[in-house]
DNA sequence: ATTATGTATGCTCAATAGCGCATAGGAGAA
DNA sequence: TTCTCCTATGCGCTATTGAGCATACATAAT
């Protein structure tokens, strides 16, 4: 019944959610929940729980590969969650531009399409620093 | 920001919330809270507070005539509300079937295409009674 | 077997949501 | 003005939510 979608719209009124499947739609492909946690910067058991929810209103489904666990958007035959994706898809990228940036350089430290580092790893943070510099800098350009 | 598409998943996140955009839909043009609240059935405060919030999320705007106050879906031209818009109006017609129902009958009492009597009038009970008859028949014959 | 690591889940707490009820605004009628 | 009627809102209550923390679970490596 109407449950159904009213329960998809409550999935998607979280921020970090709405971040998280903003990700996915932008990815393209499927993101490894660390890979996730990096991205948005938010702690591992709150993003789990969130993609939990996501998976209960049939948005995500996950897709295990020994301990690692991979999410991607549930796609359907069904009108309904097509155009709330399409919406998404069309909000303005500077909605979650840091989140985006982050995945670019996480997804960078894959290894043959695989992600091989766990979450808020020393590596990452090497990386993290890095672009952090970059963004300060932009902004000190753009603001000037 | 983000917190602006968050917002409108939330107002929809509601099963009354919904319940009431997919009537303006449906019905393609506004509605008086009376009439709203005649075809969801639902209390004259709660229908209230909730076209709040869906005013607040910026998916309605109300037009005042005199003590009465009708509710229309607030276009615009980003894209991203129309799909939402889309999305819900794609969502299958049974699930919301006895509300179109009773806004038909609702709808019939209008006069010079305006809404003329209060919510839980004693006409409309008359209407509803006979609608709702018509609605068990159709269920005993269908579960014959 | 033991340990390490990626992920999931209880638990608690503060914040929020939605309902019912009573009542307040506010515009028109008497 | 006073009354009537359409609509909005404050209050109290209960239920749910989301965050942080600790910890459990599961698989891989030693």
């Amino acid at each position: 019944m109407i449950e159904k979608y009213s329960l998809i719209f409550k999935a998607l009124s979280d921020k970090t959610r709405l971040r998280i499947i903003h990700l996915l739609l932008w990815a393209g492909l499927n993101l490894c929940v660390c890979e996730i946690v990096d991205s948005l910067g938010e702690s591992q058991y709150n993003v789990s729980k969130h993609l939990k929810e996501l998976k209960y209103a049939d948005l995500i489904e996950e897709k295990k590969m020994g301990k690692w666990v991979s999410y991607g958007l549930k796609s359907s035959p069904d009108d309904f969650k097509k155009k709330i994706f399409e919406a998404i898809a069309s909000m303005p990228d500077e909605v979650t531009t840091k989140d985006k940036i982050r995945l670019e350089a996480r997804l960078g430290l894959r290894k043959e399409g695989k992600c091989v580092i766990g979450f808020k790893s020393e590596q990452w943070a090497a990386v993290l620093k890095k672009i952090t510099k970059i963004e300060e800098t932009d902004h000190v350009q753009k603001t000037d």
